[in-house]
DNA sequence: CGTTATATTGAATGGATTCAAGGCCAGTGG
DNA sequence: CCACTGGCCTTGAATCCATTCAATATAACG
């Protein structure tokens, strides 16, 4: 029931208002996926768009030689399909078992055409996902591992924290390879970056998976990039 | 006058018909301005947006120590504003003499407010900027230098020719240093990448801003990315 | 509890960067 | 017309640091 969602505030549904929800409910159908699971492949006909409610997703590209770049991680309320035309540009996975609302690309670009609230919503996704990139550029290109690291903890921090979960003693869910692939590193220097934030108590590392930030201000200078609360 | 514009096609202007060109006109107010003059400031709030009209933009980002990260290069046709909401992401400099036509955000919106092609159309565009920033992670994220400068000719090669101007000859407006700024490498890394593609003979630089492909083919399998004609 | 996957740490290698020098071209002034 | 200057690009040599290769440790899971 998309009038309980727990999502609903943070994904496209939002722009629905309670009495149009139920033409929502109409076209969707809901899905879940075991972690490793793939949702769509690259290159694949865009047959359907989908919300993810629960869970996480990588969207990653890769090369011939089996070299992979992982564009971005979904959250819950994150919306999957942005940027792809008639095909995925990119192939989404589940990093962790998830749960989705699936809609035919159809049926979502009909109730779009009627909805102009829903229209505008997702423009403004897609904004928001170019202006994401563009970041992810200037940390790919012009940080150093050790302030790639902590941008990405700080990031992901602050993603967290407005889907509504912990944002500090944040889990980190995907493995160490997903994070080397996403900042374009191997997973050796990830963990020695992790290692080298521990020293300088920076953060915590209580088990790989779960990371206290001790010093957040520190962090950030550390970070480079200009990123608040 | 629009109904003549060189890159109507190629703008978001070709959404509107001719009867609704006019419209177009009417909020539009023409600038130009010189090789490294900047156009807008990261963070200054948005005001206007604009289409490029001839020359050629780049759009950067920068760190508080002097690093940069260019993110995209505009061609005739593109727009300028896609990403921003209530300021600019990104600083916009002319990397050529450019001239465009500027459009206050207000009467923009109003305009798009009232035209579904050109709202569709500037959707599209945020779309495919998006696919491209994608492309960019993965080039920045995994390619060695020799082959993000593959990719890079390969890739500018395919939108010059789109913009309707030579891909083959094609003429390299902006200096190494963008270059590197772009790629995430160094103008001596840059250097010697164009020195080695020379060397292979999948090159001829005949100046330094002007680049013959003369193996394609092999160009293309140099930059490991999947690029088509 | 044992087994496998994942993460960390260590030592070496290699390649991009850094630092420095030289070349090239356009523009300027003698 | 030619020397001089400054900006930009290329090349060379040394350094540094991420990667690679290898081993160990820790966690996850049956």
């Amino acid at each position: 029931m998309c009038a309980h969602c727990t999502v609903r505030q943070l994904s496209v549904c939002a722009a629905l208002p309670d009495e149009d929800i139920g033409r929502l409910e109409a076209i969707m159908r809901t899905r879940s996926i075991e972690p490793g699971e793939r949702l769509v492949e690259e290159g694949a006909p865009r047959r359907h768009v989908f919300t993810l409610t629960s869970g996480m997703l990588r969207l990653s590209s890769d090369l011939p030689d089996g070299r992979r770049q992982i564009g971005d991680f979904l959250l819950p309320g994150d919306y999957l399909g942005l940027a792809d035309e008639t095909i995925y540009a990119q192939t989404a996975e589940a990093v962790t078992a998830s749960t989705l609302c699936s809609f035919a690309v159809k049926d979502m670009e009909a109730l779009m055409a009627s909805s102009p609230p829903l229209r505008d919503r997702l423009y403004s996704l897609t904004r928001r996902a170019l202006q994401e990139a563009r970041e992810s550029q200037m940390m790919l290109g012009r940080l150093a591992p050790v302030e790639k690291v902590a941008s990405f903890l700080l990031l992901l921090s602050r993603r967290l924290q407005r889907h509504g979960q912990p944002g500090n003693p944040l889990s980190l869910s995907m493995s160490r390879t997903d994070i080397a692939d996403h900042l374009g590193l191997t997973i050796e220097t990830v963990s020695r970056s992790f290692t080298k934030l521990k020293m300088q108590g920076l953060i915590v590392l209580p088990e790989p998976h779960l990371v206290e930030i001790r010093d957040r201000a520190a962090l950030i200078a550390v970070a480079g990039l200009s990123i608040e609360a």
